[in-house]
DNA sequence: GTAATAGTGTCTATAAGACACTATTGA
DNA sequence: TCAATAGTGTCTTATAGACACTATTAC
């Protein structure tokens, strides 16, 4: 190869498979909340390596059908959830020699939030096991294939530390709820209780939910039902929830 | 391929070079301040393709050498800089069919930040030009090869959005440095003039300098001298720095 | 009425911004 | 003494936490 030779040409002579590169696949962890836990989507591997292991869902990017990274991710989580339209953001790309016993590989790794309601598991005919798995029992008492643990992690602590300055839970419940059910929602991901008045002083003065005009009836004082505003989806507050002094 | 295999086997029989996979890469833009101005490294890509064309410093990782992502980064790091324990943090990885003309291709991005001192450009062997570029600069006026601009400009906002909240531009400094030197870094960082008394007593108060007893002398009154605790490199505030009203 | 949950009024605490002030040097 | 920059005192502002209070429903 010289430096005279033009750039078509090289493209022409260029083959990927003379070079040594790494695999490379999308991994995600999917949460929702239901029984008042938040909760990670795992499935149990089908195929070889760690084969009949419980691993986060993911997997290789197709190249035909996939136009970008999000469009893996998006496909994958579609597969397993039948949710098209999720929270998706992408949280940190791991890479090394042994993480994967095929050889150097890269997983880049993306976080859903979806609502409980209306997911179908499983839509995909790869007949494997798939389950909802509160994210503690997960962390501590699955060992994941590969390094999903460390993914895991990774996934969960980003949300835990977004939750302290967005609007994030909002994904996490169905169109209309509460703003009790929304600080419900909050406490769960955030690990501890928040305060009643400044968690709706917080919520009420970013102007990003809009009353449905509905109202929740139960054995008590009915409470009004919100829906999120289009851009209250990933609200970013100026100071954090700190949560009790 | 049987589900009965052993994973021995599967793992015997597998060949990567079977599967489609994307080309895999690292990117870095490496920040520093020179001429009171935020600066990034660019280099002049002395290969097809894009040849010719200025680019963020990068390229694949080695598998023989590399075990890590971050390894990649940081080898890259040192052959441009001669810079080995600078900050260094991944960003955002970036995965499209279009991106590379050679094809499905994904690029992990990092953002470094060095002090400008003792920075021996182009150490290694590659005979590219490398050039510090002013960060505006290199956004509006360089049209960078692939999708460069975009990875900068990414890099870009995580820092300033860091700088916020964060102790990162300490970074950016040399071993010794006046509260007034740190702050002005910051200001460069952030855009914007912060108000001297708030930021001496933010810093002050999370307790991530200490003074070396040394005083930088000028015709005027010299300024106490201060380093980087270990944990100063990267203290999260609890709140943003707000600018002026 | 009571139990239960929704929703508010208002005080305190924390950390930021504003801005005028004092301090210490060289020339 | 003056110019220049370092460094401080202290008031105001914004937003969070605490916690007691009122409101509205089913029964």
């Amino acid at each position: 190869m010289t430096k005279k030779q033009t750039e078509k040409a090289f493209l022409e002579s260029y083959d990927i498979h003379d070079f040594d590169v790494p695999l490379t696949s999308v991994d995600m962890a999917i949460f929702t909340v239901r029984s008042e836990k938040l909760q990670v989507l795992l499935v149990k591997r089908a195929q070889h390596p760690a084969l009949g292991q419980w691993a986060l869902p993911g997997g290789f990017i197709d190249l035909k059908l996939d136009k970008t990274l999000m469009d893996t991710a998006k496909r994958k989580l579609y597969e397993k959830t039948g949710v098209r339209i999720p929270y998706l953001e992408q949280v940190e790309t791991f890479g090394s020699q042994g993480r994967d016993p095929r050889g150097w590989s890269v997983t880049i790794s993306y976080l859903a939030l979806i609502p409980s309601d209306h997911i179908t598991l499983g839509k995909d005919d790869s007949s494997e096991q798939v389950a909802w798995v509160p994210v503690d029992e997960a962390e501590d008492q699955y060992p994941l294939a590969f390094d999903h643990n460390r993914i895991l992690e990774a996934c969960h602590q980003r949300l835990r530390s977004k939750v302290q300055y967005t609007s994030l839970p909002v994904n996490l419940l169905p169109n209309e709820f509460t703003l009790t059910e929304l600080q419900q929602t909050f406490e769960l991901v955030l690990g501890n209780t928040v305060e009643k008045k400044s968690f709706r002083r917080r919520i009420l003065d970013a102007d990003i939910l809009e009353a449905t005009g509905n109202m929740k009836t139960g054995s008590n004082r009915p409470a009004k039902l919100y829906r999120v505003k289009p851009e209250g989806q990933s609200h970013f507050f100026t100071r954090n929830i700190e949560g009790p002094r």
